[in-house]
DNA sequence: TGTTGGATCAACT
DNA sequence: GTTGATCCAACAC
């Protein structure tokens, strides 16, 4: 409807966590790739806070690897897990305390088709329906670690899309902190990882 | 220096 | 429902 496009500023980042997560879907991830740009519209997110949270990658306290956490809100987190997939996390909250979004799906906005070159199987439209697959359709790496997103290479707009209805649930594939209902998603949107209803 | 297991995904049975 | 692919951080020694 309208046409304003807002590049999300740093005070969206110093909010609680979990407002963040919820206020992401819809959102467009945008990342300048060269002279190509890449975009999607984030569907499905969960919130990871802080060293309380079991699941969260700074229960283990401060580390080389998680150290971009405890940074100031406003920046990526992007870890390599499996032996073969990075995932992107927008990292959260004021300086000194850990906390992140994990983006665990979209749907392709802008250059699609460089989307679908990492793919053996181009031919499917499920691409970035995946924390793994965001990063393998945007080509986002550890390279892309600590980039700051207030910054104009990767960075989130508001582009006044609102979502029709954001549901939750508890998160997906993690083993201790199950019981958190700390992913957000929107409902009936194909991107959608996996399908857990929503919960209470 | 060595071991282990993970915020995944696709391809099986 | 289960498994294999395949890296690296964390931790034990």
């Amino acid at each position: 409807m309208t046409s304003s496009v807002i590049k999300l500023g740093r005070d969206f980042y110093l909010r609680p966590t979990l407002e963040i997560a919820h206020d992401l879907i819809g959102k467009f991830l945008v990342y300048k790739k060269g002279k190509h740009l890449l975009s999607a519209r984030l569907v499905e997110v969960e919130a990871y806070i802080g060293e309380e949270d079991p699941a969260c990658h700074a229960a283990v306290g401060r580390t080389r690897r998680n150290d971009v956490m405890y940074g100031i809100g406003g920046h990526s987190y992007i870890y390599f897990i499996y032996g073969m997939y990075y995932c992107l996390n927008v990292v959260t909250e004021r300086a000194g305390f850990p906390a992140a979004v994990l983006i665990r799906g979209a749907e392709p906005v802008e250059g699609a088709e460089l989307m679908k070159r990492p793919y053996a199987n181009p031919g499917s439209n499920r691409l970035t329906d995946g924390p793994g697959k965001i990063c393998k359709a945007f080509g986002l790496t550890r390279e892309q670690n600590g980039l700051d997103l207030t910054g104009a290479k990767l960075y989130l707009e508001d582009r006044g899309y609102r979502p029709l209805r954001i549901g939750t649930s508890r998160r997906i594939g993690i083993r201790k902190g199950t019981d958190k209902l700390w992913r957000f998603f929107e409902e009936s949107s194909p991107f959608v990882s996996a399908k857990i209803g929503t919960k209470k």
